[in-house]
Order: structure tokens, then C-alpha cells, then sequence
DNA sequence: GATGAATGAGGGTTCATTCAT
DNA sequence: AATGAATGAACCCTCATTCAT
């Protein structure tokens, strides 16, 4: 809190005017930090597309969310500070990924009733496809393996998700009619 | 330091002797951390098992790995340290994923070559695999939203995890001759 | 300060508009509280009771001031700032248990006269019958050792105060012709 | 804390490899300051002497205790921070005040058993008498209203606290035939 | 080589006080 | 005259590190 309060050129008593504790502080900072980036996930989905192409757009919204510094350095703190301050664990896996994931398994279901895929638990596939857009990339990421990631390689994991994705969940007999 | 020397049933100074910081100490405890670990993952596949049944066990050891308290804690500290000391990130995960990764693609390479699965890329294929296992429940057990991962749970999420590989991988005309 | 400005509901920057510091709010406060309890000592005795019903009454009004909270918190700030503030513990004696005594004791001094009562020395009679009544509660309520006190205990500490005090102090053949 | 360490001559860290917490270190203040004060009440009551010289001494000795500084100045500690750590009224009360009045009960007990006294409940009657010990000085001793206590005064309140509490408690017809 | 008592910088938090508006 | 945002010293406590024995 000390640096903190430095870093931002005001007294700890001051952060502390305003935050009523180091957890509630770090709270508002990720559940801000999530705010800003679910307005990038809330409009992937005009009804209108192919589900692949839909999946590739979540895919890269998710993927660049997870890669960012900013995101990566909030996933590192609430990590490490999980064992003292575990409603910070909570605050910032419910602003985030939790929403993300609800969005992505609603709509699963929807693409299910229409018939264009074949998804029996949504929820849990929704979970699927998060994990494999972090194939490779997400883990080396956090671990300062990689400084950034290449865009080309991006490119590859979500395609790569997306097509196993699709052949788990598409339809047997593609679209014939359609 | 008061505790691990306390738990270890040396006094303080002792440790310091052996060690000249706590860094130093972490450093070599989770070098050590990552050798033992690899004795589980080195003997997975029989060679004689249907593909599914290599991938199960090696799902089961995987995520077991990733779920363990111990090896999570690991995972924490190398995090969240990996900005000032990168070094013990490399050391840890050359030790562990990466090692576990080899594994599991070489052995993908020979079975692409028997021709019981199709896998292009196995190095690839590899990474998706292990990300698969992480659906879930991993990141709700690093960030300790969940205390321990129910035995059903991970069960399901190794079986979807093979399941949904291998609708990838599989030959695409299942085992007509054989 | 804050909390007083807030529950006062002025801000904190009034507050100090009024008085310069805490210590001078605390003693216009402690001054002001002393005042306000004298109000219900004042008429304890109608002159036709029995004196052992006037004691009576007179106990359970004490009583009821040295356990209340208002008064115990008086109490404890008088006593631990009594080294600083010394004028504040005379200001808090004299207006609250001082009068309380010169009162008992002047009633004590007209009983005697009227031969109801036997007392050599009604000063020294009722600082006794004052510490009669700390029997037992008034010290285990300071030091919080009890929530509240139970009105059955109230009531024996009466009773047994006046009970003994009168044992002391009542004519020896009582109360023959009248 | 930080003033204690300071004037004991050592670091804070140092104070608390000694005692965890404020409230043992304040504890085993206590305890040792009741310990000490303690030896002196433990050998009031030669078991030959009459009841009004046992209970003069026993008053003596109580009134000692309560005046002393040192003593008021652990009085004036624990009421204050009873609030924030109740352990320690606890702590002390039962060290100290507990024990004498344990003790003065049982000798109670004990007198009346041989028909020396008449008290039908020794506890509340042992309150009653460190009650009367109270009288006028040790409320003015801890509101700081005298500095020390005339002897001729402390005389003077255990003598009116004996006589008045045998008054009470003496058998009726007092002690015919020895 | 082993010990553990001592250290002191830092942790998060509170709160009486000030001062520009 | 009233405000409340800002302050900073103090609070209790932790812990990696040192050093005389």
C-alpha cells in the first residue's frame, strides 16, 4: 500500500480515504480492468455468422485478453495474493472470466437449439474451448518465457482451436441442406 | 524461513548456511520439485494400449500434477517471481511442462506413424491436449475458488478432454480393418 | 472524530470549528454528561419512608448510574487520561459522585438527628454505603468481564447493601415505641 | 509496542519473540504483578487468631494492593483496553481480584463453620468486604484526586470496614461462653 | 558447523488534525 | 461558517537476515 500510495504521489492515508482496505482497493482495480475488456467480448456474436467464425472471433477476443500485459499482471497479483485476500480470487475470476464464460455457454446454447451445433453441456464446452485458446501461448506467456507473443502464432492457436472445437461439436452431416 | 526451518528441524542459522537467501533456497526447491516429478510421467504408455487408453492415463497424470497443492504452490511462487527471477521460470518449466510436452508429442509422432491417429503437428497437438486438461478446474484451483477438485469432476474433464481429442485426431474412417 | 462528526452529523472540519482539539471536546463532553446525571439523584428521599425504603431507593439509583454504559465509558476515559487531565477527573467528581455523597450524607445526618438512624459519622457512613453498592457488578462491568448485569444481581447487591448497612447503623433496640 | 521496546532497551522484533501479541505481553505483566501481590494475602489467616484481627489484616493487605501505583497503574491499563482485548481483563481479573476474594471466601467459609461467624453465602459476602475496602479513598487514589493515601485514612476505612461487616456477620449473641 | 536471540525494515491499518475551497 | 479531501505519525505485527556464542 506504502508503494502504492507512492506511485501514485498520494499519502497512504489518502488510498486508504478512498479504499477501505488493500483488498477492496485491488478489487475496484480488477473488477475495473475487467469492466473495460467485457466490452470487447459482449459483441462477438452477430447472429448472423457461421459458428466458426464466431468461435474465431471469441477466440481472439479471449486470447488477447489473457496475453495482454495489463491482464497478465492483474492475473499474477490476484494469484499470488489468492491465500491472504481470497475475495480478490473471486472478485476478479467473477468480473472476468466467469462473464466471458457465461456469454460464450449462452451462446452455445443458442447455436445448439438452432441446430448448427451439437453442444450437450454447454457450460462445460464453453469451458473447452477457453482452455484450448490457451494452448502454448497463455502459460509461456505468464511464465515471461515469451516477451510477446507472435500474431502468427495467435493466429495458429485459435485456429487450431476453433477446428477442434468444431469437430467435436459440429454437426455429423454438415449443413447439406443449407 | 522460521518455519521451513522449524518444519526441516534445523535452526535458522543453519539454513542460511546451506543457503544464502531465501531465493537461493526456493531456487533449488523447486529445481528439486520439478526433477521428482517427472518420475510420474515417464511411463504412461504401454505400447500395446488403444491410443484412448494411453491419453486417459495421461490426462489422469497430468491434471493430478496440475491439482496437486504442493506442485500449485510451485506454480504461485515461480509466477509471481518470474518477473525478477527468470531463470527459476525457465529452470521450472523446462523441468516439468516441457518435459511432460516432449513426452506426449513424441509418443503422438508414433502413433501418427502406425497410423492409429492423424496428427499433423504433434508438438501442436501436444500443447491442445494438455490445455484441454486444463478446463476448469485449474484455474479455479490456483486462485483457490475451489479447495480440492472433486474426484468426478476430473474425471469428466480428462474424459472430455480425450473425447474431444480424438474426434480431432482420430483417422477419420475409424479402424475399419482392424 | 469522524465518528462523532458523523453521528453529531456535521463534518469533521465543524467539529474543530467548536473545539480545538479531542481533548477539549472530551472535556466539554465529560462536564456536560456529569451535570445532565444529577438530575436523577435529587429526589430520592420523600422525608415520611422508613430509611431502610429511602437506602433502598437510594442504592438502586446509584447502581443504575455506575453500571450504565454511558456512565462506565465516562468511567474509564476519565481514569486512563486522569494523568494528563487532571482538572477533567475533579470536574468529573465533583459533579457526579461528590454530590451524590454530600446528599446521602446530609439525609444520613437528619435520620440521626431524628433518631431513626445512629450515625457517628454520616460522611464517612455514606461513602460506605456507596461502596456497599459496588459490590460484586460495578468492577466486572468496567473491566467488561459482564455484558450486562443481571437485574437479580441488582437487586441482592441492594439489597444486601442496605441489609448490612443498617445492621451497622440502625438504633440498637429498633424502632420500640414508634 | 514500539514504546515499550524502547524503553526495555530492545527492538519491536525482539519483544515479540518474547511474547506474541500485545495482549500476552500486557498478560504476563499481570500475572506477574498479581503473583507477586499475591504472596503477600496468602498467610493472613493463622488460623488461631480471632475473626476481627484475621479480618483486619486481610483488609490491610487489600487496601495496600488497591493503592498501590503500580498496581493502579495496571487498574488503569486493563480498564482501558478492555475494550480491545478482553482477554486481558480476564486475565487479570482472575490473577488478581479472583484469588483474594477465592481465598477470603473459603477462610469465610471456614470461620463460620466454627461457629465464629454467621455467613450464609461466604462469595457474596468476601465481595462485600473488598467493597467496604473501597470506601472513599481507592476511587479518589485512581481518579488522581490524592496522591497517597493518608495511612490515618486507610486505618481509619479498614477499621469501619471490619466493624461494619461484623456487625453483619458476627454471631448475636456474641461469644457468651468462651 | 550449528544455534537462536536480536534486529529493523516493511506489512496493512487507524485517526487526530489541517487547510484550500 | 462549513466542508471533506489530504495528511503523516502512530498503531500492532511479520519476517528475512545477521552474528556472537
Amino acid at each position: 500500500m506504502a508503494r502504492i500510495a507512492r506511485e501514485v504521489g498520494v499519502s497512504k492515508g489518502t488510498l486508504y480515504n478512498y479504499f477501505p482496505s488493500k483488498a477492496a482497493l485491488f478489487s475496484g482495480f480488477i473488477a475495473m480492468g475487467c469492466d473495460q475488456s467485457l466490452k470487447h467480448i459482449l459483441d462477438i456474436a452477430p447472429a448472423e455468422n457461421q459458428p466458426e467464425e464466431t468461435l474465431y472471433r471469441a477466440g481472439r477476443v479471449v486470447m488477447e485478453m489473457m496475453l495482454s500485459p495489463f491482464r497478465q499482471a492483474i492475473h499474477r497479483m490476484v494469484m499470488s495474493e489468492a491465500g491472504q485476500f481470497p475475495e480478490l480470487a473471486r472478485a476478479f475470476f467473477e468480473a472476468g472470466p466467469q462473464r466471458a464464460l457465461n456469454y460464450l455457454s449462452d451462446w452455445l446454447r443458442l447455436e445448439s437449439t438452432a441446430g448448427r451445433l451439437v453442444v450437450p453441456d454447454p457450460d462445460f464446452a464453453a469451458e473447452q474451448f477457453f482452455a484450448l485458446c490457451q494452448t502454448k501461448l497463455v502459460m509461456r506467456s505468464r511464465l515471461r518465457l515469451i516477451e510477446t507473443a507472435e500474431p502468427a502464432e495467435v493466429e495458429r492457436v485459435v485456429r487450431g482451436a476453433v477446428s477442434l472445437f468444431l469437430k467435436g461439436y459440429a454437426p455429423s452431416q454438415p449443413v447439406l441442406s443449407s
